[in-house]
DNA sequence: ATGCATGAGGC
DNA sequence: CCTCATGCATA
């Protein structure tokens, strides 16, 4: 039961509740943009494919609330977009995000499930384009800084949130090329040559960093998908409630923890000491649920039997797979999916590290529980074939130092530490 | 908080 | 096909 995951704070939703109804627009061309600012919505954002019916629904993330939105009532359109825009539409630091001369024409093709990530100078959110049509509400004034050179926190109270660090935005619009040096998305190229305090941080370091942001996170009022809006918000990439979960709890590879920390860094600076942001994050989450995946759930007495089969086989061969899903009366992708999750929660909590056998040993994840969902059906009954696989991919050296691998010295998961004792 | 999934890179 | 980073969906 754990407490429901209103989480830490179960603040109000601002919104969900207030019975908001906005005027649906019938989806087309005809009611795209233009209008001026803020009065207008995607259509991509309503989650319905237009001909399947309209009507703004906007869910406030799984920790939120459902914002729901139906036609006849366009005092609720106007509360929605603030909703989705905190800032002042059409004030100063706002900017409309298609200009009055690009209407309908800049709807064109926008579907929920388009990742322009990779094409566009800043990240877009989770679902890309919101940042991109949302830009000027979204990332309105710090936020076109580019990371890179994101120069130190702020000094002042921020009045006014100008600090009109100008020189900021460098995408001229227009072409939309954005060449330029585009770092990888989510590459947080930390231009250390500053402070110089973005070093690798040690584990130690990592774990007091994770604790001090969870701390001040509840302490200033934030849920985790606050946190993770903000950094959509502040720097274009938005981060999701289960990854700023897992960054609390060091559920993440080390690396990951890295590339990560600068962000939540200057999240906890500005968070810290900037009134303005507190009331700019104030909006809850707004995720989009444009698509409905539906979650394949493995009944426990399955599970259990993946768990002995991994025990002994953690890396089973396509036709292993296939003998076990036939055997557990599984999908072959569910199957061959859940040894992948399952090597990659063994990596994050400190289980085997490439030691050439973490078979046996078990991914020092939690008790061994062979099975212990298995009630008497589907055991760990060696599948044929099955009694002991050999990795086919030759023993790995001490963690795969994947593309110019960093890793230091392998703060995580430590190949004979402490198997996990890093939590909280 | 965590299970199952997706997609980008890499071999 | 795998790993890895991430996220939706759900317990």
């Amino acid at each position: 039961m754990a407490g429901h995951v209103g989480q830490e704070l179960g603040r109000p939703y601002p919104l969900a509740g207030q019975g908001l109804h906005l005027d649906a627009v019938p989806p087309g061309p005809a009611n795209a943009p233009h209008e001026g600012p803020g009065s207008f919505l995607p259509e991509a954002y309503n989650g319905v494919a237009p001909g399947q019916g309209y009507g703004y629904r906007l869910d406030y993330g799984p920790q939120g609330g459902l914002l729901e939105t139906q036609p006849g009532d366009p005092a609720g359109h106007q509360a929605l977009l603030r909703a989705w825009c905190p800032f002042p539409m059409g004030g100063e630091g706002w900017a409309p995000p298609y200009g009055p001369g690009q209407p309908a024409a800049a709807y064109e093709g926008l579907k929920p499930d388009v990742k322009p990530e990779r094409e566009c100078g800043q990240q877009g959110p989770i679902y890309g384009h919101p940042a991109q049509a949302w830009g000027g509400c979204f990332l309105p004034q710090a936020a076109a800084r580019p990371l890179a050179t994101l120069p130190a926190p702020p000094p002042g109270p921020a009045g006014e949130g100008g600090e009109g660090s100008g020189a900021s935005s460098p995408r001229s619009d227009g072409s939309g090329g954005s060449p330029g040096a585009p770092a990888a998305p989510g590459e947080v190229k930390a231009d250390e040559a500053e402070s110089g305090d973005e070093e690798t941080p040690s584990t130690e370091e990592m774990e007091q960093f994770a604790k001090e942001l969870k701390h001040k996170r509840i302490t200033l009022g934030f849920t985790q998908a606050d946190v993770g809006l903000a950094l959509g918000v502040l720097y274009g990439k938005m981060f999701s409630q289960t990854t700023i979960c897992r960054f609390e709890a060091l559920q993440l590879s080390f690396k990951n923890m890295c590339k990560l920390k600068p962000l939540l860094q200057r999240w906890l600076d500005e968070a810290d000491g900037n009134a303005n942001l507190q009331e700019m994050c104030s909006m809850e989450s707004a995720l989009l649920q444009a698509r409905k995946r539906k979650r394949t759930s493995i009944e426990t007495a399955a599970r259990g039997s993946l768990e002995s089969y991994f025990l002994r086989c953690p890396k089973p061969s396509l036709q292993e797979i296939t003998h076990i899903a036939h055997d557990l009366h599984l999908d072959k992708d569910v199957v061959r999916v859940w040894f992948c999750n399952r090597r990659q929660k063994g990596k994050r909590s400190g289980g085997c590290s490439g030691r050439d056998d973490c078979e046996g040993g078990g991914p020092a994840l939690r008790s061994p529980r062979p099975a212990a969902g298995a009630p008497h059906g589907a055991p760990p009954s060696a599948p044929p074939g099955l009694q002991r696989c050999r990795l086919r991919r030759p023993l790995r050296a001490p963690v795969p130092p994947r593309g110019g691998a960093l890793r230091p010295h392998s703060p995580w998961a430590p190949p004979h530490g402490p198997p996990h004792a890093l939590h909280l």
